[in-house]
This record gives structure tokens, sequence and C-alpha cells, in this order.
DNA sequence: ATTAATGTTCAGAA
DNA sequence: TTTCTGAACATTAA
């Protein structure tokens, strides 16, 4: 589920009470739902991070990084959480306890706290990672430059090498990492461009105008907190709605008009596998 | 009972 | 080499 806003909501969120903490106590599913796919296993995962200080929480792409800080004794770690699907960052109390799979003690100078990862599907993974694996798993031959920081220039330069589609482009995290198929959808529309138009066959001012609505979207969904469906799965830290969802323009809108002709009716493809909602008036190839 | 769902990855074919 | 397709992971709700 989370794409970029949703994973930079719940950072935001965890930020405050997880950066200079310490973690006293790693639990693994106090319900007695399947265990995420963890690595190292539990044994040595929680060793390894029993005591650690926490230098900083971030995003890379649609991860959340937590950055244990180097000391005497060990040396900066990162533990690295996919939230995929359905996974949740939380420091309310989550959704429900049966799909409750992480949980993290903390203690600071303010007193002690937890910080739950949460996920129904359970398709999210965990790991823990030294710097150097960090480095070759989440490094730039994996994934590409982010969707908010990468120029309009580099984007071009990066449409330009590939025959395919371009909304299966965006959703290539190695060509730009962090948009996911419903903020694809949503960039495309704004930027009036059809989403089979072949990538390296956009002109230099349309790709511009990818960007331009790309960066306007997904500020505009960090500022609204992320998009909660109707499945309602989606919350941010405090396990409260996020509200973008009132502002998409043709995600899940079949049929529904075109919110910029007001005329010409939603249309939904296949692309990919994945679904792709566009307005066949004001998009074109 | 069937289908689709905000993600990623792999095998195999074109 | 690149691109595409299908399936897999596990769960729920329409």
């Amino acid at each position: 589920m989370p794409e970029l806003p949703e994973v930079e909501t719940m950072v935001r969120g965890i930020r405050s009470v997880m950066e200079q903490s310490v973690i006293t106590r790693f639990l693994q599913c106090p319900c007695d739902c399947q265990p995420l796919p963890i690595s190292p296993a539990f044994e040595e995962f929680s060793k390894r991070i029993q005591g650690r200080q926490i230098e900083k929480v971030w995003r890379r792409a649609k991860r959340i990084v937590i950055e244990l800080a180097s000391s005497r004794s060990n040396p900066t770690e990162f533990i690295v959480f996919e939230p995929r699907m359905t996974g949740l960052a939380l420091v309310a109390d989550p959704p429900d306890v049966e799909h409750l799979r992480f949980e993290f003690q903390l203690k600071s100078a303010s007193g002690k706290s937890s910080v739950f990862f949460w996920d129904r599907r359970g398709l999210g993974t965990l790991s823990l990672l030294t710097e150097q694996e960090f480095a070759e798993r989440l490094g730039p031959n994996q994934l590409g430059p982010d969707a908010l920081e990468i120029s309009s220039n580099e984007l071009f330069q990066r449409l330009r090498q590939t025959s395919r589609q371009v909304k299966v482009s965006l959703l290539d995290q190695k060509l730009v990492a962090g948009v996911g198929n419903l903020y694809a959808s949503e960039i495309l529309h704004e930027a009036g461009v059809h989403p089979e138009t072949i990538s390296q066959k956009i002109s230099r001012p349309r790709v511009e105008r990818i960007h331009t609505a790309m960066h306007r979207i997904l500020n505009e969904a960090i500022l609204y907190e992320g998009s909660t469906l109707n499945d309602g799965t989606y919350r941010n830290a405090l396990n409260k709605d996020g509200s973008y969802q009132n502002k998409h323009r043709v995600y899940a809108k079949t049929g529904e008009p075109c919110q910029t002709c007001g005329l010409v009716p939603i249309t939904r493809i296949v692309q990919a596998q994945r679904a792709t909602f566009f307005c066949r008036k004001c998009q074109r190839k």
C-alpha cells in the first residue's frame, strides 16, 4: 500500500519518539499471527539491536530506515522496514492486535515508549543491515533517485533510455524511486500524458510537465498525510486516516466524468498487471 | 466462489 | 539485452 507520501508520513510520525532513544527490547508477534520475513533471524536480530541508540529515522524510497548510532562496541547499522501493501509503523495502538508483527520498546530522557509494526497481509519485510549491506541493497544500482529529489533533466535522460510505456516506467523503482500505482495515475493525469506513451518518445517539455506534477502531487499528498482508501488499511503513525483520497482525480474513478474536462468518463486499463486510470481526452500520447 | 487490492521478485518466454 | 507475462507471497472485502 504505502507509496512515498504514506511512508514519509509514517516516518515523520515515529521520528520524534525514536530518534535519540535507546532500544530496550524487541518483540516479535506478541499475537499469534505468522511472523513476517525477518533477516537475520529473530535471535540475532534482537541481540544486535538491544541497547542500541537510534541516531536517525528517515525514508529511502518506500522503506523506513532506522539508523543505529555507532559506538565503541558497535558499528553503524540500519533497521529497514518495507511495508509493501499493508504495513504500518505506529506510535499509537495498532488497528487490531491480530496483525501486530513487531514491537520496539524504547527509553529516552522523557521516558518509555513503544513503536509498533503492523501488517495485515503480511507481505512486508524487516531487515537489519550493515553499512555495506545497506549500500548493496538500497544503493543506486537497486533504487533510482528519489521522486522528490530527481531533477527534470535526469528524469528525461532516464525515460529516454527505455521503450516501455511511461506508466510502467514510473513504477520502476530503479528508474525513479517512490512512485507507486496510485500516484502514477494521478501524476500522468495532471501532466496530461497518456499512460501508454512510449517513454523515450516523450518530449522534453512534456517530461517537465510530468516532473512538475510528480513533485506537486507527492508533496501535497504528504501535506494531507497520504491516502486512506476504502478498505481503511493505511493510517498515519497515530492510527488516524490520511485525507489525500479526497483529492484524487482519477484513481479508482472508472466511469466518473473527468474533473478536468468535465465530460469524458475515466477509463480503466491494465498495464504490467496493475490498474491504470486516465482520461482519453485530457491525456495524449 | 471469484476477483481485486497502495508492492516486489522470480522464472520463463518473446 | 530488454521487455513482457504469470505466478508467488498472505489476507480481506466486495
